[in-house]
DNA sequence: GTGAAAAATGAATCACGCTTCAATTTAGAA
DNA sequence: TTCTAAATTGAAGCGTGATTCATTTTTCAC
């Protein structure tokens, strides 16, 4: 969540961004179904959750017969396991660029978030899809975690080499981030609507001087 | 997560803390039944998840034939949700203590945190149970998350007015503050067998005087 | 000790929706 | 235009597991 890119290398294991579907299409025709299962996938599981969702819905929210599915995924798993690659692609590609243009670690990081919170309010299903493949598929989900709280970890050190930031245990610190862009998501970009920038503010001003106040360390906020 | 006491009366709605089945048992040993069952649900949720869990395998569990555990819930739903009621209220008594015994905010913070992280690591099921809670019990679901972040909050603010900390705002610290605690719980507590002071030194931290090194400010940590 | 309420039993029911499949239509290369 | 592979169709099969229920056993107040 939130973050990206800035490390030339850091520990990203070689996941696709792509979905990757059972049976590649042949032809145009082909590729337009996918698409439109993998859209229709993505409402009907982020409205109903995964066991309640149907493949039949799926299908007529497509527009295509009930049969078609199967020409394109093996099963309900594996449409759910598609569905989560395409979405996490797409967080990681809307929130890099904004982690790689900030001048500095802590910008990095308020910027990181801001796309995250915006990101989030236009694709308020994401939640419930990343969130449930901690059932349907535990695997993607700890690594989903994982690689992001690793790229996290990997900006601090680098940061803390350059005398950027205080050094400190980064995987802790990644984390503790992570846990927090994550949980702010939810809150004001799932289920509330406050513009995001009250939400970065505050939060940026945490990450730099902590809840001390100001008589006690020497700069003001 | 992580936090409780401390303010006279924090905005907390009138969820109980005791499972509410749906039927109260009569006799010594109905309590005892509806005690195995709970017990074996947590197991079996816990480790299957809500779907592949299997009535006649809690019942199985618990000792008890199919058809009981209709004397004691409605249905599959049912359960779970006492069993969330039921989790929630352990966590809070559990935590609840330390925080009350700090001798201020910040520590108060640190002594939560470290509580939840040893309450996790004894009950490594109650992230997949919160969890799907999102999808089987979603009001649940949202309750839970809300009103330990307004405890927070409460905490906060009180703490801000003795200038104990800085003024700032609560709501977005407070959510800040629990999806930290949430993550690192599950990354150090579920997933990982680190002992948690370290975890726990390292977010005093952060939360005192956040990543700006001492010599911008002039503290060190 | 007796009897009515509470609890326990487990085989049978039944709904649900994923998946299969044989037949038909469409795409696009030669 | 022709022909084959690709794509589409939707009704039916089928396994799974939650829920029901008539019956038996246990509890405990009187």
């Amino acid at each position: 969540m939130a973050e990206t890119r800035i490390a030339p290398a850091p520990p990203a294991p070689p996941s696709a961004s792509a979905p990757r579907p059972s049976k590649v299409p042949k032809t145009e025709r082909g590729r337009r179904t996918l698409r439109a299962l993998l859209n229709a996938a993505a409402e009907e599981f982020g409205e109903k959750g995964f066991h309640d969702a149907a493949i039949s819905q799926i299908t007529a929210r497509a527009g295509v017969a009930t049969g078609s599915f199967y020409v394109y995924f093996d099963s309900k798993e594996a449409i759910f396991q598609a569905l989560v690659r395409d979405l996490s692609g797409q967080v990681k590609d809307f929130v890099g660029p904004s982690i790689a243009a900030a001048p500095n670690q802590l910008a990095a990081e308020t910027a990181g978030q801001l796309a995250y919170l915006n990101f989030v309010r236009q694709h308020k299903e994401i939640y419930r899809i990343i969130d449930e493949s901690e059932f349907v598929d535990p695997a993607a989900y700890r690594e989903h975690y994982t690689n992001s709280a690793a790229r996290i970890a990997a900006r601090l050190e680098a940061a803390a080499q350059r005398g950027e930031i205080s050094p400190g245990n980064s995987e802790v610190r990644a984390w503790a981030i992570m846990g927090m862009n994550v949980f702010l998501g939810l809150r004001f970009g799932v289920w509330g609507d406050e513009p995001p920038e009250s939400v970065v503010q505050e939060t940026g001003r945490l990450l730099a001087h902590g809840l001390t106040p100001p008589a006690a360390t020497g700069t003001p906020a």
